[in-house]
DNA sequence: TCAAGGATTTTTCTCGAGATTTATAGAAGA
DNA sequence: TCTTCTATAAATCTCGAGAAAAATCCTTGA
């Protein structure tokens, strides 16, 4: 197989060094909205925080450029990537180009490896979703794991690793702006039926009915989040 | 517009740090082949080639990492990415995917000052291709560059910074194939009319046509790669 | 009160050296 | 001869301090 696209970390790989680790946690801050979008990140007072020393520290910064978490202005150090209603709108659209074709390809080539792992997917992200109901925090975090396995799991099977590389940048994004809708706005989805119907499409490998139900599934998360006030947008904090 | 996408470089930026000095050259090195696809490259002989300190190359050599011409093997340094005929056929359908829908959307929405930039990068293009004839090289670098102006401009009126962000990432990755078909394979087709009748049928805001000529426009040059013998994506060496 | 200029503080960028880890070469044993 | 272990060499990772740039504050003058 394709050897020369960067395959991204599988969610919790033991950091081998300073820097991964340093760069796992900021991610993780970043995503959580503990560093909003837009506030700059002084490397002096993050050293601190991380807890390693600031070369280590601008190291991290950069390899989260790479995921367009942060951004680097010469000169000027470095920024959370802001937010905009129309650069969610961005993600959303290129998403759905990209996971649906994927989509398509995995059901036409998942052998039964795959659809194994979907199963399993699937089996515990619904399990996720029984315990959403009360608003625990913790349950919510697991509920988004899960989330992008399934998701992860659906397209495994597209032999293209520069569009699940792509998409896999896409939905880490996508998941500040997610994270934004459910603390405001306890969406009345019933997001539980729209992922049995995009399994049961899946595994009848019906392509188009499965894409068809993708795109109506991610749009929906789209539409959530155009009702958020602007200000959420707001995003060019100073600190 | 939408500023959370991090914009490349246009090319030949003034760089205001000794990292983004390094990273410059360093990438055209990669790209150019000075670096050959899976040579190591150690921080300690490279500092010296760049005349940097350790730390400033470490920093340049994460920044192409954004760019997927480097990897990064934690606690083991760093590699340029290896090439394979099946990452370039990746490389390939994924570019098409993205940019025949930009092509889409650029000539659904570009104005007057698209179609003027797409008409002077169509002249210098021309007048580039015109100079191919003798095995100059450094004819051939100017229409490299002139080519990439060329396809970024038909697409430049695409309101997706997503989509364009991973053309050029994948364009970049094509540069190096491209590179390797120019000097062992002088191909025979007739690149400057493949051009003017992708250039027509953009101006004439035919996107059909245009997204079919830009297919096999990039779809030939694939064949052309593929025609190569296998030794030239051997590439796991050892220096 | 406001604007402009300059001095001070903060922050970024850069480098070299020490500590760890990995890779290499050689010796010992089967 | 081949494997395994050990010692040596090389490379990576990490840190703190100094130089350069940017941002901030303060004074001065209209």
């Amino acid at each position: 197989m394709n050897e020369a696209v960067p395959q991204r970390t599988p969610e919790a790989v033991e950091p081998k060094t300073l820097v991964e680790g340093a760069y796992q946690r900021l991610r993780r801050d970043i995503i959580e909205g503990v560093h909003p979008p837009g506030e700059k990140l002084r490397v002096e007072h993050l050293k601190d925080r991380y807890e390693v020393g600031a070369g280590t520290l601008r190291e991290a910064l950069l390899l989260l450029v790479t995921d367009a978490l942060v951004v680097a202005q010469g000169q000027r150090g470095f920024r959370v990537s802001p937010i905009s209603i129309e650069d969610f709108e961005d993600i959303t659209r290129t998403r759905l180009l990209l996971e649906t074709e994927a989509l398509r390809q995995s059901l036409q080539l998942g052998g039964e490896d795959w659809e194994a792992s979907v199963v399993a997917a699937f089996h515990r992200l619904s399990r996720a979703e029984q315990k959403l109901g009360d608003h625990d925090s913790l349950a919510a975090e697991e509920w988004e794991r899960r989330n992008r396995a399934f998701h992860e799991a659906l397209i495994a099977a597209s032999p293209s690793r520069w569009i699940r590389h792509f998409q896999h940048i896409l939905y880490q994004q996508s998941e500040r702006y997610r994270r934004l809708s459910l603390f405001s706005h306890p969406i009345p989805r019933d997001i539980h039926a729209e992922h049995q119907a995009l399994f049961n499409a899946s595994l009848a490998r019906d392509t188009t009915r499965a894409t068809s139900i993708l795109t109506e599934h991610v749009l929906r998360t789209l539409d959530a989040v155009k009702l958020l006030p602007a200000e959420f947008f707001a995003g060019k904090h100073k600190s």
